[in-house]
DNA sequence: CGATTCATGTAACTTGTTACATGATTAG
DNA sequence: CTAATCATGTAACAAGTTACATGAATCG
């Protein structure tokens, strides 16, 4: 049975103990949707296949009705096995990027563009440090988190840069 | 209508001029493919719906089978309002950074899956650098080339230091 | 008691990739 | 002559989002 790498963000996270659909897209959004996003549309009918194939296992819990997953022996197996694959997926879709790049047919919305890249790095810089100041995040999820934050430091560097040299170019 | 902005990557290469289908998916592939990729099965598709929409104009060529498109004064209209709106989508795909994220489940698996992304970090430099040496790129394409430039520099040079770091802890 | 949050799930839709079919032209 | 490149197109599939439906529990 082949899983997908959304698959195995639901498995990697049972990893670190039990959790619900819910729980799992709430550690999502709040961890590694700046490089892999899940929706509930794809959470919920995983669970079911991951759990069809013996690699998760629910458990109804009474009050909230609520199913907890754990992973299983076999799903810890298939998790490692995947973690020592070569990774394949590197993709990118930046808008605004895509808008300066062909800028040159309305070169007086270039600084915009660069301004929306730069503001929507620092939503992402505010949401980070959020979780890094909260101390989740430790291990290699640390790293991670390092990773986002002196990235994102870095490319609203440039766009703060470029964008004041185009107001200088132009006035 | 409304338009993708894959659309309007579409439309924006044609206002530097005209082009085929399969010209505007080269020109894809060695510029915009690294935020903003784009198939045949996309590309050809959306020539149809432009042509229809008035935005673009198609002319049979002799010789080679082709069909030539020009971007029309519509078009030109269209391509100047997109730029000026907000862009949406800022999304990424990282299946190594995603491995990283995940291996506290497997540590020894780490320092492969961080030289896995400076080996893509450093194939992508290698292709830009191509561009760039070619002299291809001005105005605001060559910004953008810049940027991507360095900012696989400095991934990369993330990567490395990090992939150290773990090498020196483990041993 | 009313709003919010917790909680699960699906259907319709959009987007995009892959693989295939087809065939002309050109370079070696 | 034959391999590569030019060139167009589609069908099947995969992946993912959005919107909606539903309802229980909790907080103020």
């Amino acid at each position: 049975m082949e899983f997908s790498p959304t698959a195995y963000v639901i498995l990697g996270m049972l990893a670190w103990g039990p959790r619900s659909g819910y729980d799992i897209k709430a550690d999502v959004d709040k961890s590694v949707r700046f490089f892999w996003a899940a929706s509930y549309g794809q959470i919920y009918p995983e669970l079911k296949r991951l759990s069809e194939a013996g690699l998760i296992e629910g458990q109804a819990q009474g009050g909230r009705r609520r199913t907890v997953y754990r992973i299983t022996d076999l799903g810890a197996e298939a998790l490692e096995a995947w973690l020592t694959e070569e990774p394949q997926t590197f993709e990118a879709r930046d808008e605004a990027l895509l808008k300066l790049f062909l800028a040159d047919a309305a070169p007086e919305t270039a600084v915009a563009s660069l301004e929306a890249k730069l503001r929507n790095q620092e939503a992402k810089l505010k949401r980070l440090r959020e979780v890094e100041a909260s101390g989740d995040a430790t291990g290699f999820t640390a790293l991670v988190l390092r990773y986002g934050i002196e990235s994102s430091e870095w490319m609203a560097d440039w766009c703060r840069r470029e964008a004041e040299r185009l107001r200088e170019e132009t006035a």
